[in-house]
DNA sequence: TGTACATCAGTGAACGCGCGTTCACTGATGTAC
DNA sequence: TGTACATCAGTGAACGCGCGTTCACTGATGTAC
């Protein structure tokens, strides 16, 4: 695994790393092949015997990065269990645990421009990550009278944009926008007001 | 104002114009100042009549759509008045409108990179636009019973990352993600339960 | 009204740069016998 | 265990490209007299 002379052990491995690293220093513009191959030790060349070229690159650093995601989402789901609201709250603060925890993949996931559907492998770990959150959303509308129930997709995709609208404005150093309250706090109380909405939070809780 | 021969006219809006129309077309990576040149009719040389250099033009760009959408979020504001309710939830739509209606100017203000803080103007408009959210929402908050009432700036804080998530994640030909609803339903629906659980919406309405 | 002149918005050529990508190559590694 | 050989991960030089930026220039415009 370690560096052993002219075989570099893990080059590939080593290359997403490079790439991630560029990424959360200077932002998804900030990446070049030729720099992630350079802090990797290596030729801009030699970055072509493990990768297609700088879009396969990112692709992959964003691959890894949807596999990360979509297990922390399921970790926090399966320990908010059996209380259908627990879980739900726990995939929310996961979502922030994430962004923060992976600055480099999340911006490669989301910001980079790179397409989901780019390959099937991208399209089916995405599809994993949301369907975690669409179930913890689908088992709280349980509790909601069928009659005044919304789609539980529409609710999942309420909170998943709250998430990625705080992530985006406040949790990152973002353009001069400073954070009135630490993010945290911010999504937290967001989704209980949101959740006290659907009336599956008491008034006074 | 139309184009004379030799000199252009009204060269720094052209330019201005021909920047937003390729952030809007390629990201905002796509935009180079040489394309840019090239679509005013103008060689690149002579874009620094007018401005300082590319970030500069971003930069100006970013500026005019904060004025733009300041002025968009006042007038909704104004619109709704006088009820406090219906203010903040015209503010709310026109947040989405303008997203949709300037796609190059939303994507200069919030993903080109440049800070809010580049230049004293770009500071204040951004601030006024922020402002009449948050108006909005004080105004709103009057009906909380003080209490339990949330700061103000956190609840428009929270308005703004849904509205910013949506508009990220649902509004935008965005990597792969189909949405699931309408945008402008989505952020309706949104906002009306998040304003339930601060019971300033009736359960039932 | 006509002429001389200052202004300055544009040109066009040139620059150095780093980029992504290609190619023939080399030399370390692992395997077959 | 030792040798011959195939594999293939890396090199290093080269490429064409478009980028942002600079510079001396030119010629259209507007103004003073």
């Amino acid at each position: 695994m370690a560096k052993r002379g002219y075989h570099h052990g893990n080059l590939r491995q080593a290359l997403i790393e490079a790439a991630l690293d560029l990424i959360t220093e200077k932002g998804p513009t900030g990446f070049t092949l030729s720099e992630a191959a350079k802090r990797a030790g290596v030729t801009p060349a030699a970055v072509y015997r493990h990768f297609e070229g700088r879009e396969d690159l990112i692709a992959e650093a964003a691959r890894q990065g949807y596999e990360i995601f979509a297990d922390v989402m399921q970790y926090a789901y399966d320990s908010g269990q059996p209380s259908a609201l627990s879980a739900f709250e726990a995939t929310g603060r996961a979502y922030l645990a994430f962004a923060r925890k992976y600055p480099g993949h999340y911006i490669a996931m989301f910001e980079s421009g790179i397409s989901v559907n780019r390959t099937p492998e991208l399209a089916a770990v995405s599809a994993r990550a949301r369907r975690v959150l669409e179930q913890a959303a689908a088992d709280l509308s349980q509790h909601i009278p069928p009659e005044k129930r919304p789609p539980a997709s529409m609710f999942s995709a309420h909170i998943w944009a709250l998430s990625h609208g705080v992530v985006e404005l406040f949790a990152r150093n973002s353009p001069g926008t400073v954070a009135p309250f630490p993010p945290e706090d911010l999504l937290e109380s967001g989704i209980g007001v949101y959740l006290r909405g659907l009336g599956l939070i008491g008034p006074d809780q």
